[in-house]
DNA sequence: GTGGTCTAGACCACG
DNA sequence: GTGGTCTAGACCACA
């Protein structure tokens, strides 16, 4: 579930906060679920504390975990802005997209079959 | 055409790579086009001259500018290359957008009705 | 009467504190009422006794509650201190309320109209 | 300018937090000012410079400060969004301090007056 | 010089 | 046990 890649050039605080993000996305995490301790998760990543706490703050500071000390970090229960601000968000950027493909002169068939291929690949 | 954000995030020189990267693909600049001196478009944009020959370097290293000691920096005539490239990295970006937005529960025939909208969109 | 809000910051004696000093306040207790025992009222909360035990001594420290031990814990008679502690605390309050008001450009006329507001709409 | 109290329990870098805040909404600071380096203020403060920057972390996501890596920190432009957000704020609590008043048996009459000398005071 | 990240290790309040 | 704060000190990218 919680993974860090240690090559990566993203912080593994950013890491983590997209780990979180995505488990709440796909459903593996919902409203008052607790997360890991910061100590727990930071022995199983084998990195330092800080940088878990420093996840876990971005994530109460984006509205995603809620904190309580000396409790633990839990998903926030209204789930569903998150959803609706992932969604329009990825739009945008296929939209944004659509443009720059458009400029080296792909078509909109060709991006649509691309689109198609990454849906059917993800059934595997 | 050469143009600066002082406030963005991304690094100067990378703002230059982009600059001319761009300019090539939409054909303001191509093969063998000199670019400006390190010294004449540091002292035009107000930066470092260090700054700018690290953009120079940059784009030689990808294969998108050559220079010539002592005459300056010219554009690759193998444009065709850079557009390819370009082609395929957003293609892999498409692919990454379909997953996010399978996860999402956006179905196939929405996202390629968005990608149809952005194109048309740009006719006008 | 007593209840603790489990997702609050405030750790849970203080919530409890403010339990009591509120009942004062209200007139719901007064001089020498008794208080739950330490095990009643933790198993009713499910909370750790040492927790109530917190709250009675803290309480006990502000001069609010007196304890006979092998008796239990009951509010002190002299419940007009209280009354003034907590008046000349909101007072305090007010006054720096009134600074920052001041500093944001606020006049003196639009804030004593706030509070009118506020007497008034508690009427209702 | 810049102080802290070392002996109040409210965090260091909330205390810094608070510093710049009351700074721009007194007009101190205003649109695109530079805060001083993280170096600079730790060391004139005499603490650590992780501190400092937890601060200026926090004072970013607030949308009060934005960041440039590698140049500095510096007050946004549009200041009066949050001159805005914080006077709606005070006028909250006012009201709130309103009902806690009225409930001790302080009159309108009185709470006005508090206000008042509280303005007042100010002037000297 | 600037900010950004990470580690190691300490101490605190709360339960 | 939990999270929160702070320190000391290291290394990186960028200008």
């Amino acid at each position: 579930m919680f993974s860090i890649d240690y090559k990566s050039r993203l912080p593994f605080y950013e890491q983590l906060v997209e780990n979180v993000k995505s488990m709440v996305l796909s459903g593996v995490l919902s409203g008052d679920d607790p997360l890991p301790s910061v100590r727990q998760l930071s022995s199983d990543l084998g990195i330092n504390p800080n940088t878990v706490q420093k996840a876990y703050a971005a994530l109460e500071q984006q509205g995603i975990v809620y904190t309580i000390p000396g409790k633990g970090n839990f998903i926030r229960p209204d789930t569903e802005a998150l959803r609706a601000e992932q969604a329009q968000a990825l739009l945008r950027q296929l939209s944004d997209l659509a443009l720059k493909l458009k400029a080296l002169g792909i078509t909109l068939r060709q991006a649509q079959d691309g689109l198609a291929a990454a849906f059917k690949e993800d059934e595997g």
